[in-house]
DNA sequence: CGGACCGTTGATAATAATCAATTCCGGTGG
DNA sequence: CCACCGGAATTGATTATTATCAACGGTCCG
């Protein structure tokens, strides 16, 4: 299970900003474009291992990164779901020790870390585009304490679908794809592959959702709101 | 509940450094020094309120803070708790609108946050440092968040003493005083109050712990490490 | 067409929550 | 200084939620 390289695939659209709105000012980010690498990934692949020091930062072009963490006895914890635009290893994998895999096939744009950095200094712009980051993920991460400490199951996949679907941006769709299996939602909200399942199966006895295979088709999205 | 103000009290040990060892070199921190004034804070009383714009940084001279969620049907989350030279608010309060609570009684240092912004823009270094802040913070949030989705309560309480000791330094003293109620230490680690006594008292039974009404002793802090 | 893997559903067990007393301190006022 | 008050801590009994164990179905892929 090691990382695909490949080149070519240079220019793809980024659809998703991991920030506010930002319109024609540039971002900083940018200044790192020509000091990166395109890398391709297939799915379940490693992209770098749990542990590492962590030599990059990379960036999602296209497709879905997980970062995970597995215990020793077996036990697996999945951090963040990443998409095309979101940054990730800005400080040893997202921090604390996880590894990034492929869920998707991906393209992913890599930079590394002391360049980064040494940019940063150099360039206030830059050094607080990526504080922001930093505080953004944050932020996400403190919601997730919320949501693991002290929400019941039913709460956690409801803020789970919430989530992945203003992350899919669109706000009139309502047909919302699911690139990850059950086992990696289950590790991400801290629940079993079964409990997962149970309450994706009773939110569409509700008539909230309409469920397939790699995918939901949000019914009532108040009903969904109200849940999470 | 409110904040009480007071002067004085200009100059404090701060014991404990919330990252490495960071020997003769200047902390970048202390250019803030002269920009901040200190403020007191009675036991249990507010700091900051949930859901504030968070016009402030701040740093604990002395005593322990708690940042707090409180849900609308009365779950409580506890964020961290801050110990003698932590620093908090730097992205709306800690991140993820959180109240900001004195456990003991606390004396704080406090400075306005566009002024320690635009000193982070002509200043590399404090930048920097911000940022090493930040992505230690979240190397910590995603420690907790494995801790909270994947953990037992025994080893949550384990990870939180072993997190406390550390935190104390002193790795020769093995009586920890543990300055928070035990509703917030359930609060902290996802769990009830009522399970953390028993837990503790299971640990006392063990030979692990000794119990005391603000803190315990560390009998065994092998086992106390395995089981964490 | 077959097989493996993922998802789903069912039955049972375990962990922690909830409900309910009771005890233990720490502080206060007599 | 001591008795008392009140909140926090502890312990016990029971319940609820979710995990675990097990079986089955469907679908995608070779």
């Amino acid at each position: 299970m090691q990382a695909n390289l490949a080149g070519g695939t240079e220019s793809l659209t980024i659809p998703r900003s991991n920030t506010l709105a930002r319109p024609a000012v540039p971002d900083p980010l940018n200044l790192l474009e020509q000091f990166g690498t395109t890398v391709s990934v297939l799915r379940d692949h490693q992209i770098q291992p749990q542990g590492d020091p962590s030599m990059y930062v990379w960036r999602v072009l296209a497709g879905c990164v997980r970062t995970v963490k597995l215990l020793e006895d077996g036990r697996r914890h999945v951090g963040e779901f990443l998409f095309p635009g979101d940054l990730f290893g800005l400080g040893a994998v997202g921090a604390g020790d996880l590894a990034a895999e492929a869920v998707t096939d991906v393209v992913l744009r890599r930079y590394k870390r002391r360049m980064v950095e040494s940019l940063a200094e150099s360039h206030a712009g830059l050094a607080t585009r990526l504080r922001e980051i930093s505080l953004e993920k944050l932020r996400a991460a403190q919601v997730r304490l919320v949501l693991l400490g002290r929400k019941t199951a039913t709460e956690r996949v409801a803020s789970f679908l919430e989530e992945m679907n203003e992350a899919a941006g669109d706000p009139g769709k309502k047909d919302l794809a699911l690139p990850m299996c059950r086992a990696d939602i289950a590790d991400h909200l801290g629940l079993t592959v079964e409990t997962v399942c149970r309450v994706l199966a009773q939110l569409k006895r509700g008539g909230v959702l309409g469920i397939a295979r790699s995918g939901v088709q949000i019914r009532n999205v108040q009903a969904l709101r109200m849940l999470a």
